[in-house]
DNA sequence: GGCCATGAGTGAACGGTGTTTACGAGCATC
DNA sequence: GATGCTCGTAAACACCGTTCACTCATGGCC
């Protein structure tokens, strides 16, 4: 089981430990609080010892962010699990409102992964492939879902919408690895029923779920909005139906 | 001219040299380097002479969000000046391509403005009447070119969508606001023009606004986008047809 | 014109931060 | 048991926001 040597067990701890304590001051007292010297306050230690483990604060709050993808994927799993598989419609609902939820939920963590105004290359770290190695794993969970929309042939791309010619390169290039991707999780999507118009959509239904949920998280509505969720609900509709979904 | 005595003036002065200065460290090194010592440095003045303009440095922050905000107002401006009053459809590709670009242009700005996750009341120092005194600039030349669409009936809802009903109430307040605010800046716009279903429709174009903007600045897309203007201009023409604007 | 309150700016200090450096204790291995 | 490697410490440096006691020119008032 635990191959590991002793000392490689006891780094191992600290490190969770760590990242733990770093995640907690985020939740509790915001990003301007998780500080080294309060972590190390937290685990008993100083703060340069904590260099034994990450090369610098930027360091260790970039694993921060990928810690906190993670959990969003699992999160965001556990929403998925009482929604029975054949149910696309609730899949997608789910993992939408779920989405939505840890959002407002977690302000600072959305804000560290999702709103940090970072230069690309520099925020995430990056995997042997080039792509952005942490949100892949909350990435994949949506595709999963959309793969099996997909799958079941359900999408419906809308005729009057044509796609912009100058996106249709990267929309190509987009469409292969929403492919390899989907038969990574185990869903076989025909090539057929993902061409580069159903990589707009989705592409533009993403767009309009994460738009509405930064405008939730960061409340710039125009106007006081004591409850938004019906709001959500009404443009989740709104984005169901034109993509085909019933 | 100026009334103002001696010292009046050098304070006026010195206070304009200290945003202009916290402004430039903001735009070249990020948040975190408007600090209060590099801006009395920059000065050449002492980090605590600085907190007898402001009490603290949320404070002087707080002050720079306003003064990005009315910058950013101007600069709307002067993308509309050049297009006629006329052309209302022009007007407002305009200010959206306008506040697209802006906001690209100024990351930076636009996270501390429009991406700072706070709760409402800390964030804005509300004027008399409760309302976001720095961002009513803003708002207000979105809304002059709103109204002037209005008052000549060039929008019309779409009947298929049902305003939410736990909206209403909302929408009503924001409704009579609108129609105030739209007086004080000079467009006259009929009542019966500017229903709660029109009041929905702004705020749904403006969430997808935000929304497309906010996924562009932060480089939120699933996948590397090389041109981000044709899928802004495509969703800004959905956008427009949607409210009926030709 | 002289007086004095006021207000801008200074310098030192306190407690906090990230980070580097030299050093010591303990574990794993030969 | 000696050796080397790893984790952790303590001290130091250069910053940071903020407070406080202090100067000193300014401006209103008699």
């Amino acid at each position: 089981m635990t191959q590991a040597t002793r000392r490689e067990r006891g780094r191992a701890a600290t490190d969770r430990e760590i990242r733990q304590q770093a995640r907690a001051l985020l939740v509790n007292d915001g990003p301007q609080a998780v500080t080294l010297r309060a972590i190390a306050r937290e685990l008993g230690i100083t703060a340069p010892a904590l260099y034994r483990y990450y090369t610098s604060r930027e360091d260790l709050v970039e694993h921060l962010r990928a810690d906190v993808c993670a959990d969003l994927a699992v999160e965001l799993g556990n929403d998925l699990a009482p929604v029975p598989e054949s149910d696309h419609l609730g899949q997608v609902l789910a993992i939408c409102r779920g989405f939505r939820a840890w959002a407002l939920a977690h302000p600072q963590e959305f804000t560290l992964v999702f709103a940090s105004p970072s230069e690309p290359g520099v925020n995430c770290p990056a995997g042997p492939d080039g792509k952005d190695a942490a949100k892949d794993s909350f990435g994949r969970i949506f595709l999963t879902v959309a793969g099996r929309v997909l799958a079941n042939g359900l999408l419906s791309t809308r005729p009057d919408v044509e796609v912009p010619a100058a996106l249709v390169p990267d929309l190509e290039r987009f469409r292969l690895d929403l492919l390899t991707t989907m038969a990574e999780s185990g869903v076989d999507v025909p090539a057929d029923l993902l061409g580069v118009d159903t990589a707009y959509a989705m592409l533009q239904f993403w767009v309009r779920l994460y738009g509405q949920v930064a405008l939730e998280v960061f409340g710039q509505f125009p106007f006081p909005v004591t409850d938004a969720g019906p709001l959500f609900d009404s443009m989740l509709a709104d984005l169901t139906r034109e993509v085909g979904l019933h």
